[in-house]
DNA sequence: CGCAGATTTTAGAATGATTCTAACATAGCT
DNA sequence: AGCTATGTTAGAATCATTCTAAAATCTGCG
């Protein structure tokens, strides 16, 4: 018999089952948390403590884990913009990033507010995976 | 009496002291190596390596404080390419990066060769300070 | 339902990059 | 040479992240 579900996580549930992923008590609060409030950035640590305040039980190991898991099925992407932590963005969509050194925010740029006009062939044997355009900004 | 500079340094010298650094030993040598071959992308320890393997005497932490130092003064610049360990280029001028994921290899892209055509404008109360493109590669 | 086997979670240790500390050494001026 | 600010260093400390091995949980099946 299929453990119940609390209606809150009926959409985290759908989302993690069509990623093929089981509907653990820590993958639903997670999913919950990152996919019903609009796009998002997070690190692990952000993460964690947004889950802990939530009063969710689960360990720092396990947002690592799920990170990376929602990030290989494609639910989330990580985005590099501070050598020492890694974000994760819930916004699959084409789009760049504006990033606030001194406070670490990250905030979505749309697509079409930047216009990479010419790309550069990939080298020899490479292919090119994902192109990223980052504004760094101060105050 | 000032020290004897090997010739060797001679330019090495030159850039830090118009950058307004001191001349140590330390400094010397790895300005020669980061500066008199070209443009160069090095983490702090595959600089570190590479001074080890010329003979020469200094610790990881004073590559750490020479690479921000440089950074400070303008001699390098920091790219973030990977949530993990920080690169730093000696090409000043503007221009992009190819990351190959698999190997960390880092190599530049011509100003001209990319062409970011239109900017959204900073946030109020931002400005932006750099435009960073990474090509990231796959094989 | 109730179990077996596979997958997950977890605490804690381990790792890797980087920074800090506070003692020692050196550069640059006089 | 001698003084003093600056630079270097070993080693400890920190931070983000990954690993490990054991305990917990999930899912399919009888």
């Amino acid at each position: 018999m299929g453990k119940v579900i609390e209606p809150r996580f009926e959409a985290a549930a759908g989302q993690l089952r069509a990623a093929g992923l089981r509907t653990t008590r820590q993958r639903l609060m997670l999913a919950e948390i990152l996919f019903s409030q609009g796009h998002r950035h997070v690190t692990a640590e952000s993460l964690f403590t947004e889950a802990a305040e939530r009063g969710a039980r689960l360990s720092l190991a396990t947002v690592y884990n799920c990170l990376h898991q929602f990030t290989a099925v494609g639910l989330l992407r990580m985005v590099t913009v501070d050598a020492g932590r890694a974000y994760f963005d819930t916004n699959l969509s084409p789009h760049h990033h504006f990033y606030y050194e001194r406070s670490g925010e990250l905030r979505d740029i749309p697509e079409a507010e930047i216009a990479v006009a010419r790309l550069p062939a990939a080298p020899e044997g490479a292919k090119i995976a994902r192109v990223d355009v980052i504004l760094r900004l101060q105050d």
